[in-house]
Parts: C-alpha cells; sequence; structure tokens
DNA sequence: CAGCATCCATGACGATACTG
DNA sequence: CAGTATCGTCATGGATGCTG
C-alpha cells in the first residue's frame, strides 16, 4: 500500500490535504504555475497577505518538495521562488478549482442570501 | 463583471475559496458526491471529525447551496445530506486533488525528511 | 439520532519592530 | 529586499453535557 487514504484519520494524506487545501497555499500555487517570482512580487500578487503568513506558506510549501527556493547573493539579496515538477501536477486541480470559484461565486452569494433570509 | 477574482482581498471568491479550500469540506462533498448520506454515516466515513466541526461544516456548506439536507421527521428525526447540481460542478477538482494528495503522499514525506535533515 | 450550548486550550494570524 | 522575532488577540476546534 503505497498510496494514501484521506479518510483515514492517522494517514499522512489528512496533513498533506490540510495543506495543500489551503487558501494562500493555493494562490501561491497558481501564480508560481505561471512563472518564477520574488518574495515582494508574490506579497504583491496575493492581495492581503501578510509577510508573516506568505513566508510560512513558502516554507511550507519548500518543505512538502512543492516550491523551490532560490538565493542570489547580490545587495540586498534576491530571493527567486519557483514551482517543483512535483507542486506542477496539482497545478490542474487547483486552477480548476478557483475556477470554479470565481465563476460560482455570484449563485453561492446568491444560495447565501436565501439561506439568511429564510425564517 | 460578474466572475470574481480570487487574488483581490476584498473579492467574495477569497472567502468561497477559504470555504471550499478546507479539510472537512473537501472530504463532505466528496463522500456526497458518491450518494447521501445522513449524519452518523458522515460522521463514521470522515474519519477524525468532531461532530461540532461535521456541524459547523454541513451547515457551510448548505448556506453555501452546496449540499441539500432533509429531515424526516420521523422518531428519532432522520437527516440526510446530499450534493447539489452546484456541489457536483466542483467535484471533479476535488477529486482531482485528493486524487493527487494520496498518490503524491509518499515523495511528499520524502521532500519533507530531507528537508529537516539538511543542514 | 442529530444536533446545540458551553467551556477551555491551543495556535492561527495580524501588527510592529528589528536584522543582514 | 527578504526575511526573523515578539506580542497580543481572536478564532479554531476538542471535550462534555443536554435536548427533542
Amino acid at each position: 500500500m503505497d498510496r494514501g487514504n484521506a479518510f483515514a484519520a492517522n494517514c499522512p494524506t489528512r496533513q498533506l490535504l490540510d495543506r495543500v487545501a489551503d487558501k494562500w497555499s493555493v494562490l501561491v500555487l497558481l501564480i508560481l504555475g505561471d512563472g518564477d517570482m520574488r518574495f515582494g512580487g508574490l506579497k504583491r500578487r496575493v492581495e492581503g497577505v501578510s509577510q508573516k503568513m506568505l513566508s510560512q506558506t513558502l516554507r511550507s510549501l519548500e518543505r512538502d518538495g512543492l516550491v523551490t527556493r532560490e538565493v542570489t547573493p547580490t545587495m540586498p539579496v534576491m530571493v527567486t521562488y519557483g514551482i517543483t515538477p512535483l507542486g506542477r501536477e496539482l497545478l490542474s486541480a487547483l486552477r480548476s478549482m478557483i475556477d470554479w470559484a470565481e465563476t460560482s461565486m455570484v449563485k453561492v452569494v446568491a444560495a447565501q442570501r436565501s439561506y439568511d433570509a429564510r425564517p
């Protein structure tokens, strides 16, 4: 058995799912899927993320082998992030998810309104 | 513009993403994608979820219009959950994500080990 | 059976200040 | 520029006990 089962509580897949099914991770991976980017650039693209969360997210993703981190020892330092082949495998699923979210948003907001308005 | 942008901080898509990119939501939707199920059944299938989290997750998903909730006034009450057409649209993306997670788990654990073992 | 209410601990997260 | 460190707050989520 070299395949996980996300429904099992003790399976590492559960932790992985929790990591990957995360707002900031999804957004960061999607951006890096379009090309490498530096810390500041990511911070600007992912509106509203704090540098703490961004740095935390990037470190997690790097640790999981989904993101690369390259330091160019200029002055000041330049750090470039990229996506690994493993991370790239996940990309199409994430894109579908975001695509669904962006197109369904209106319907969901309507559903919420009707839910909140009922007796 | 009736399409959201998840990268914009103030766009409702951001909240939607946060809701949908959630461990419990993903697992619940995947199960309901295979057929209706009652509360107890879901609790049993999603190992490790507390009834509080499950009930909270289900209410959110119902409010967002992704899940249906049907009460049969027997004694004791019977509550059946199902997936809506809107929720079903999301299913393939979620399935891809879980599939990736379950197959990539081993590689990710290896990446973590090598990350943790480095100077 | 399917929950809500309550309490409580952990930790997620933002704001701020400081480094190489 | 790209972070780390620290602090304070608020939310997340488990445990428990109670209802129709």
